[in-house]
DNA sequence: CGGGTGATTGAGCCCGCTCAACTCTCGTGG
DNA sequence: CCACGAGAGTTGAGCGGGCTCAATCACCCG
């Protein structure tokens, strides 16, 4: 059984009422969309940015930094589902309440606006709407892609996968800076710390990366590292 | 690592154009929307109802049966993604091309719209987009529990969260006809049939349940079940 | 330099997989 | 009616990938 000993409890400072403002930049939800007023807003690492099951009176735009969510079990054991990078939306929820915690993994800056008047303007505006369930439908195949991942993929697959995953939203030239810790990773791919630091060694001693520093990673090798990654093919 | 030797290789009948209509309803998409012209259809068991990569001209509503969605690597392993039972909308993708393969797990009818016209109704009409997302985000928040059953709970604990869901899609009662096969749970829960057959023996002799056949359940103690289910709390 | 956190590496174990035998159910045909 | 066969499910024995526990290393900040 997995357990982690450092069940670091964060902080919890969030906006019961709507967040203090630190600049006040009008900006639209996402191109296209100039109608929401939004209120830019930071969080240091770790921080708790909403917790699963809150009501869910705000929307959450990436301006900076990269934040997870995740869900526990009562006994500690944590999945992480998604990482969110600049340009992401996130804490978009139907239905009132957060099913996932929301964490800062870097010092983040985002785009705060109430989710009240989000759907209020879905409800009004067609494009808006559509907009948003294109959002939801790209998350669900993220998370559809997840699921195969954890369901069937072996320790290196799912690192290789991962890997790729970040390479792409990464500046590209095959170098990659990872924001997050090997916890955060183990997390998101349903592995030990442990495992995902020998799946590292193996696909660097196979010839696939090369790694300078834990954080720093260098793709020698992309094609040997999808094979690595076993994508699917039906 | 896990193979499927029993790689049924499912025929392939498809509607390219149109399907032939066995019966001809007029039945709104869902509820409160009428104006969507649909047609029914029926699969038999097994039967393949699109393909992962095809392209997506078909939204399918459910009215009787069951039918699964999954990917496949391509060695054969398998992740069931959902199992959809009347009522649920499936199929209904953004982006044009189906991402996962659906199949009859029973024989099975559903109402076929083609998904333009659906496109075309939310985009002109914000209760229809709204409507459409809620959907979506339904699905996910599916996606996201199943992501932490696969990431992090036991053979147990998923096979007992599985029942659990069967429950409540169930007639009540405690008594559960589960549909498909243990391939199809196994395949669903990431684990082997020969673990998920256990894991049924092992719940059973803890006194959770009862089986009267394969695939006839009887709940005797929800508490338990939910108990070994390991239901998250944050 | 020391303390602390994060990452790597090693040794051994265990849960779930593999392989295999057997049972059960059901449909088919003599 | 039973015999037979085929597919689905259960159970057992043994193995192995990934987990646990522990030691060591790398790095950062004091």
């Amino acid at each position: 059984m997995l357990m982690h000993t450092t069940a670091t409890q964060r902080t919890r400072a969030r906006p019961q009422s709507f967040p203090v403002r630190t600049h006040a930049p009008i900006q639209g939800l996402f191109a296209g969309c100039p109608e929401l007023p939004g209120v830019r807003f930071t969080y240091s690492r770790d921080e708790e940015i909403y917790g699963e099951g809150e009501p869910a009176e705000f929307v959450y735009k990436m301006v900076s930094g990269v934040i997870r969510t995740h869900k526990l079990l009562s006994d500690g054991r944590r999945q992480v589902g998604a990482f969110h990078f600049p340009g992401d939306l996130f804490g978009c929820e139907r239905g009132g309440a957060h099913r996932l915690t929301a964490e800062a993994v870097t010092d983040a800056a985002v785009v705060v606006y109430r989710r009240r008047s989000c759907e209020a303007l879905a409800a009004r505006d067609a494009a808006v709407a559509c907009r948003l369930w294109a959002l939801a439908a790209r998350d669900l195949d993220r998370a559809e892609e997840h699921l195969l991942l954890l369901g069937r993929k072996t320790a290196v697959e799912r690192v290789a996968a991962f890997l790729l995953q970040m390479a792409a939203r990464s500046p590209a030239g095959g170098s990659i800076e990872l924001p997050m810790t090997r916890r955060d990773i183990a997390d998101y791919l349903g592995l030990t710390i442990e495992t995902v630091s020998r799946a590292f060694s193996q696909l660097q001693s196979a010839g696939a990366l090369h790694r300078s520093g834990a954080r720093r990673v260098q793709v020698r090798d992309p094609a040997a590292l999808r094979e690595m990654a076993e994508q699917e093919l039906s």
